[in-house]
DNA sequence: CGATAGTCTTAGTTTACATCA
DNA sequence: TGTGATGTAAACTAAGACTAT
Protein backbone atom coordinates (compact mmCIF):
# COMPACT_ATOMS: atom_id res chain seq x y z
CA UNK A 1 0.00 0.00 0.00
CA UNK A 2 1.30 3.01 -0.66
CA UNK A 3 0.70 6.56 -0.41
CA UNK A 4 -1.60 7.03 -3.48
CA UNK A 5 -3.65 4.44 -1.13
CA UNK A 6 -3.84 6.57 1.43
CA UNK A 7 -5.80 9.13 -0.79
CA UNK A 8 -8.20 6.00 -2.16
CA UNK A 9 -9.37 5.25 1.78
CA UNK A 10 -11.67 8.05 1.47
CA UNK A 11 -11.04 7.91 4.56
CA UNK A 12 -7.78 10.02 4.35
CA UNK A 13 -8.89 13.55 5.83
CA UNK A 14 -10.17 12.63 9.00
CA UNK A 15 -6.96 10.65 9.97
CA UNK A 16 -4.85 12.92 7.60
CA UNK A 17 -5.88 15.92 10.11
CA UNK A 18 -3.96 13.87 12.81
CA UNK A 19 -0.80 13.95 10.82
CA UNK A 20 -1.25 17.54 10.45
CA UNK A 21 -1.77 18.29 13.43
CA UNK A 22 1.33 16.49 14.78
CA UNK A 23 3.25 18.23 11.72
CA UNK A 24 2.00 21.66 12.62
CA UNK A 25 3.18 20.99 15.59
CA UNK A 26 6.55 19.59 14.68
CA UNK A 27 6.90 23.07 12.33
CA UNK A 28 6.20 25.50 14.76
CA UNK A 29 8.54 24.83 17.25
CA UNK A 30 10.20 27.27 19.78
CA UNK A 31 12.88 28.48 17.00
CA UNK A 32 14.97 29.91 19.47
CA UNK A 33 15.44 26.66 21.27
CA UNK A 34 15.93 24.80 18.97
CA UNK A 35 19.15 22.77 18.37
CA UNK A 36 20.39 21.87 15.15
CA UNK A 37 20.84 18.20 16.03
CA UNK A 38 17.91 17.68 17.70
CA UNK A 39 15.51 17.75 13.76
CA UNK A 40 11.87 17.76 14.83
CA UNK A 41 10.42 15.17 12.68
CA UNK A 42 8.21 16.22 10.12
CA UNK A 43 5.91 14.75 7.67
CA UNK A 44 5.84 17.78 5.25
CA UNK A 45 6.70 16.44 1.44
CA UNK A 46 7.56 19.92 -0.44
CA UNK A 47 10.78 21.46 -0.40
CA UNK A 48 10.99 22.76 3.28
CA UNK A 49 14.55 24.27 3.70
CA UNK A 50 13.73 28.04 2.87
CA UNK A 51 12.06 28.46 6.28
CA UNK A 52 15.18 26.68 8.27
CA UNK A 53 17.15 28.27 5.90
CA UNK A 54 16.08 32.21 6.94
CA UNK A 55 16.46 30.96 10.25
CA UNK A 56 19.99 29.63 10.44
CA UNK A 57 20.91 32.40 8.79
CA UNK A 58 19.76 34.80 11.13
CA UNK A 59 21.15 32.29 13.77
CA UNK A 60 24.78 32.46 12.21
CA UNK A 61 25.04 35.71 12.39
CA UNK A 62 23.23 36.24 15.96
CA UNK A 63 25.74 33.99 17.75
CA UNK A 64 29.02 34.58 16.32
CA UNK A 65 30.55 35.77 18.98
CA UNK A 66 29.63 33.05 20.90
CA UNK A 67 30.78 30.99 18.32
CA UNK A 68 34.60 32.26 18.68
CA UNK A 69 34.63 31.95 22.17
CA UNK A 70 33.40 28.31 22.43
CA UNK A 71 36.19 27.31 19.82
CA UNK A 72 38.92 29.14 21.53
CA UNK A 73 37.89 27.35 24.92
CA UNK A 74 37.90 24.02 23.09
CA UNK A 75 41.15 24.77 21.30
CA UNK A 76 43.13 25.52 24.51
CA UNK A 77 41.96 22.41 25.65
CA UNK A 78 43.20 20.70 23.11
CA UNK A 79 47.25 19.60 23.08
CA UNK A 80 47.60 19.53 19.12
CA UNK A 81 45.23 20.30 16.11
CA UNK A 82 46.56 18.54 12.78
CA UNK A 83 47.52 20.32 10.05
CA UNK A 84 45.16 18.86 7.50
CA UNK A 85 45.86 20.90 4.38
CA UNK A 86 47.54 19.78 0.88
CA UNK A 87 46.81 21.70 -1.97
CA UNK A 88 47.46 24.91 -3.24
CA UNK A 89 44.81 27.72 -2.99
CA UNK A 90 44.79 31.21 -4.65
CA UNK A 91 44.14 33.74 -2.48
CA UNK A 92 40.92 35.87 -3.16
CA UNK A 93 39.21 39.39 -0.91
CA UNK A 94 35.94 38.69 0.33
CA UNK A 95 33.90 41.06 2.39
CA UNK A 96 32.82 40.04 5.63
CA UNK A 97 29.92 41.63 7.63
CA UNK A 98 30.01 45.14 8.23
CA UNK A 99 31.58 45.54 4.68
CA UNK A 100 35.29 45.08 5.19
CA UNK A 101 37.54 42.94 3.54
CA UNK A 102 39.04 40.01 5.26
CA UNK A 103 41.73 38.25 3.13
CA UNK A 104 40.60 34.39 2.73
CA UNK A 105 41.57 31.73 1.08
CA UNK A 106 40.01 30.79 -1.88
CA UNK A 107 40.32 27.66 -3.14
CA UNK A 108 39.63 26.79 -6.96
CA UNK A 109 38.56 23.41 -7.74
CA UNK A 110 40.96 21.66 -9.90
CA UNK A 111 44.08 24.04 -8.53
CA UNK A 112 43.14 21.95 -4.95
CA UNK A 113 43.44 18.56 -7.22
CA UNK A 114 47.07 18.67 -7.37
CA UNK A 115 49.60 19.28 -4.32
CA UNK A 116 52.84 20.83 -5.35
CA UNK A 117 54.84 18.42 -6.77
CA UNK A 118 51.38 18.52 -9.16
CA UNK A 119 50.62 14.87 -7.54
CA UNK A 120 46.94 14.02 -7.48
CA UNK A 121 45.08 15.20 -4.33
CA UNK A 122 45.49 13.22 -1.17
CA UNK A 123 42.49 12.47 0.46
CA UNK A 124 42.21 14.70 3.88
CA UNK A 125 40.76 12.36 6.58
CA UNK A 126 39.99 15.05 9.28
CA UNK A 127 41.60 14.45 13.20
CA UNK A 128 38.79 13.46 15.66
CA UNK A 129 39.63 16.81 17.22
CA UNK A 130 38.83 19.24 14.14
CA UNK A 131 35.75 17.08 13.88
CA UNK A 132 34.74 17.66 17.24
CA UNK A 133 35.48 21.37 16.87
CA UNK A 134 33.28 21.55 13.86
CA UNK A 135 30.29 19.47 15.01
CA UNK A 136 30.28 22.25 17.85
CA UNK A 137 30.20 24.42 15.57
CA UNK A 138 27.58 22.94 13.32
CA UNK A 139 25.53 22.68 16.74
CA UNK A 140 26.10 25.97 17.17
CA UNK A 141 24.48 27.37 13.56
CA UNK A 142 24.62 25.09 10.67
CA UNK A 143 25.67 27.70 7.93
CA UNK A 144 29.05 30.64 8.01
CA UNK A 145 29.31 33.43 7.32
CA UNK A 146 33.23 34.59 6.08
CA UNK A 147 34.72 35.89 9.30
CA UNK A 148 33.52 32.78 11.02
CA UNK A 149 34.86 30.11 8.43
CA UNK A 150 38.21 32.22 8.43
CA UNK A 151 38.36 31.64 12.11
CA UNK A 152 37.40 28.35 11.90
CA UNK A 153 40.01 27.22 9.67
CA UNK A 154 42.93 29.23 11.42
CA UNK A 155 41.94 27.12 14.38
CA UNK A 156 41.92 24.10 12.52
CA UNK A 157 44.40 24.66 10.53
CA UNK A 158 42.47 23.92 7.11
CA UNK A 159 41.50 26.28 4.60
CA UNK A 160 38.38 27.90 4.49
CA UNK A 161 36.83 26.31 1.53
CA UNK A 162 37.62 22.65 3.74
CA UNK A 163 35.41 24.27 6.23
CA UNK A 164 32.91 25.05 4.14
CA UNK A 165 32.85 21.68 2.01
CA UNK A 166 32.87 20.21 5.74
CA UNK A 167 29.16 22.21 6.22
CA UNK A 168 28.17 21.40 3.08
CA UNK A 169 28.39 17.90 3.77
CA UNK A 170 27.28 18.05 7.25
CA UNK A 171 24.30 19.31 6.25
CA UNK A 172 23.26 17.31 3.36
CA UNK A 173 23.79 14.55 6.18
CA UNK A 174 21.34 16.15 8.35
CA UNK A 175 19.38 16.24 5.72
CA UNK A 176 19.20 12.96 4.89
CA UNK A 177 19.00 12.28 8.27
CA UNK A 178 16.10 13.79 8.97
CA UNK A 179 14.29 12.41 5.20
CA UNK A 180 14.82 8.95 6.73
CA UNK A 181 12.89 10.06 10.05
CA UNK A 182 10.04 11.85 7.82
CA UNK A 183 9.98 8.46 5.77
CA UNK A 184 9.64 6.30 8.97
CA UNK A 185 6.70 8.45 10.33
CA UNK A 186 4.65 8.41 7.05
CA UNK A 187 5.25 4.63 6.58
CA UNK A 188 3.78 4.08 10.25
CA UNK A 189 1.13 6.57 9.59
CA UNK A 190 -0.01 4.36 6.44
CA UNK A 191 -0.08 1.92 8.22
CA UNK A 192 -2.53 3.35 11.00
CA UNK A 193 -4.56 4.33 7.93
CA UNK A 194 -4.64 0.58 6.57
CA UNK A 195 -6.18 -0.65 9.99
CA UNK A 196 -8.80 1.96 9.88
CA UNK A 197 -9.59 1.47 6.33
CA UNK A 198 -10.22 -2.59 7.11
CA UNK A 199 -11.84 -1.95 10.13
CA UNK A 200 -14.21 0.64 8.47
CA UNK A 201 -14.90 -1.86 5.46
CA UNK A 202 -15.63 -4.93 7.98
CA UNK A 203 -18.28 -2.40 10.03
CA UNK A 204 -19.85 -1.23 6.63
CA UNK A 205 -20.26 -5.05 5.87
CA UNK A 206 -21.83 -6.10 8.87
CA UNK A 207 -23.95 -3.35 8.81
CA UNK A 208 -24.94 -3.64 5.15
CA UNK A 209 -25.88 -7.73 6.19
CA UNK A 210 -28.00 -6.55 8.96
CA UNK A 211 -29.90 -4.09 6.69
CA UNK A 212 -30.63 -6.82 4.29
CA UNK A 213 -31.70 -8.93 6.98
CA UNK A 214 -34.13 -6.11 8.67
CA UNK A 215 -35.02 -6.17 4.94
CA UNK A 216 -36.35 -9.29 4.53
CA UNK A 217 -37.78 -9.83 7.61
CA UNK A 218 -39.88 -6.64 7.09
CA UNK A 219 -39.01 -4.89 10.62
CA UNK A 220 -39.58 -1.32 10.61
CA UNK A 221 -36.69 1.15 9.15
CA UNK A 222 -36.03 2.61 12.86
CA UNK A 223 -34.66 -0.83 13.90
CA UNK A 224 -31.99 -0.38 12.07
CA UNK A 225 -30.05 2.87 13.43
CA UNK A 226 -29.21 0.99 16.87
CA UNK A 227 -26.02 2.03 18.20
CA UNK A 228 -23.97 -1.39 18.61
CA UNK A 229 -22.10 0.33 21.50
CA UNK A 230 -25.13 1.21 23.62
CA UNK A 231 -27.73 -0.84 22.33
CA UNK A 232 -30.29 2.26 22.21
CA UNK A 233 -32.46 2.23 19.36
CA UNK A 234 -33.40 5.95 17.90
CA UNK A 235 -36.81 6.15 16.75
CA UNK A 236 -36.66 9.24 14.58
CA UNK A 237 -37.30 7.60 11.17
CA UNK A 238 -40.76 6.97 9.71
CA UNK A 239 -41.90 6.03 6.65
CA UNK A 240 -41.58 2.80 4.31
CA UNK A 241 -38.12 4.07 2.54
CA UNK A 242 -36.11 2.41 5.49
CA UNK A 243 -32.68 2.52 2.56
CA UNK A 244 -32.95 6.10 2.54
CA UNK A 245 -33.10 6.68 6.12
CA UNK A 246 -30.70 3.90 7.07
CA UNK A 247 -27.93 5.57 4.64
CA UNK A 248 -28.49 8.93 5.95
CA UNK A 249 -28.04 7.98 9.73
CA UNK A 250 -25.53 5.57 9.39
CA UNK A 251 -23.16 8.76 8.30
CA UNK A 252 -23.71 10.73 10.81
CA UNK A 253 -24.27 8.44 13.53
CA UNK A 254 -22.03 5.70 12.87
CA UNK A 255 -18.74 6.87 11.84
CA UNK A 256 -17.53 8.56 15.05
CA UNK A 257 -19.16 6.42 17.83
CA UNK A 258 -17.12 3.56 16.93
CA UNK A 259 -14.12 5.45 18.70
CA UNK A 260 -16.34 7.29 20.99
CA UNK A 261 -19.45 5.58 21.84
CA UNK A 262 -20.49 6.75 24.36
CA UNK A 263 -20.68 10.74 22.63
CA UNK A 264 -22.74 9.14 20.15
CA UNK A 265 -25.62 8.33 22.62
C1' DC B 1 14.39 49.12 -14.03
C1' DG B 2 16.96 45.52 -16.38
C1' DA B 3 21.72 43.52 -16.96
C1' DT B 4 25.63 41.70 -14.91
C1' DA B 5 28.88 39.87 -11.71
C1' DG B 6 29.75 37.85 -7.39
C1' DT B 7 28.49 34.95 -3.58
C1' DC B 8 26.14 31.34 -1.34
C1' DT B 9 23.42 27.18 -1.10
C1' DT B 10 21.67 22.70 -2.55
C1' DA B 11 21.62 18.36 -5.10
C1' DG B 12 24.10 15.20 -7.28
C1' DT B 13 28.47 13.09 -8.35
C1' DT B 14 33.31 11.65 -7.98
C1' DT B 15 37.03 9.95 -5.47
C1' DA B 16 40.10 8.49 -1.67
C1' DC B 17 40.22 5.88 2.17
C1' DA B 18 38.75 2.42 5.79
C1' DT B 19 36.70 -1.81 6.92
C1' DC B 20 35.27 -6.40 6.43
C1' DA B 21 34.36 -10.96 4.52
C1' DT C 1 48.15 -11.82 3.95
C1' DG C 2 46.17 -10.10 -0.30
C1' DT C 3 41.87 -8.71 -2.55
C1' DG C 4 37.45 -7.16 -4.00
C1' DA C 5 33.03 -5.24 -2.29
C1' DT C 6 31.06 -1.79 0.27
C1' DG C 7 30.37 2.31 3.15
C1' DT C 8 31.71 6.85 4.42
C1' DA C 9 33.21 11.33 3.97
C1' DA C 10 35.97 14.94 1.54
C1' DA C 11 35.89 17.34 -2.59
C1' DC C 12 33.91 18.82 -6.83
C1' DT C 13 30.32 20.55 -10.36
C1' DA C 14 26.25 22.68 -11.99
C1' DA C 15 22.35 25.28 -11.32
C1' DG C 16 19.43 28.47 -8.97
C1' DA C 17 18.51 32.31 -5.63
C1' DC C 18 19.87 36.51 -3.94
C1' DT C 19 22.28 40.98 -3.69
C1' DA C 20 25.04 44.92 -4.95
C1' DT C 21 26.50 47.76 -8.59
Amino acid sequence: MGIDDIHNTGLCLGLGIGCLVMQENFLQPNKSSLKHDQFLPSLSLGPSHDMHRSFVKFDSWKVHGELVDLHQRRASSLSLIEVSSFSNSSVKRERDLGGEEVELERVHSRVSDEDEEGSPRKKLRLSREQSAILEDSFKEHNTLNPKQKQDLAEQLNLRPRQVEVWFQNRRARTKLKQSEVDCELLKKCCETLTEENKRLHKELQELKSLKVTAYYMQLPATTLTMCPSCKKVDNGGEGPSASSTFTIRQKSHFFTPFTHPSAAC
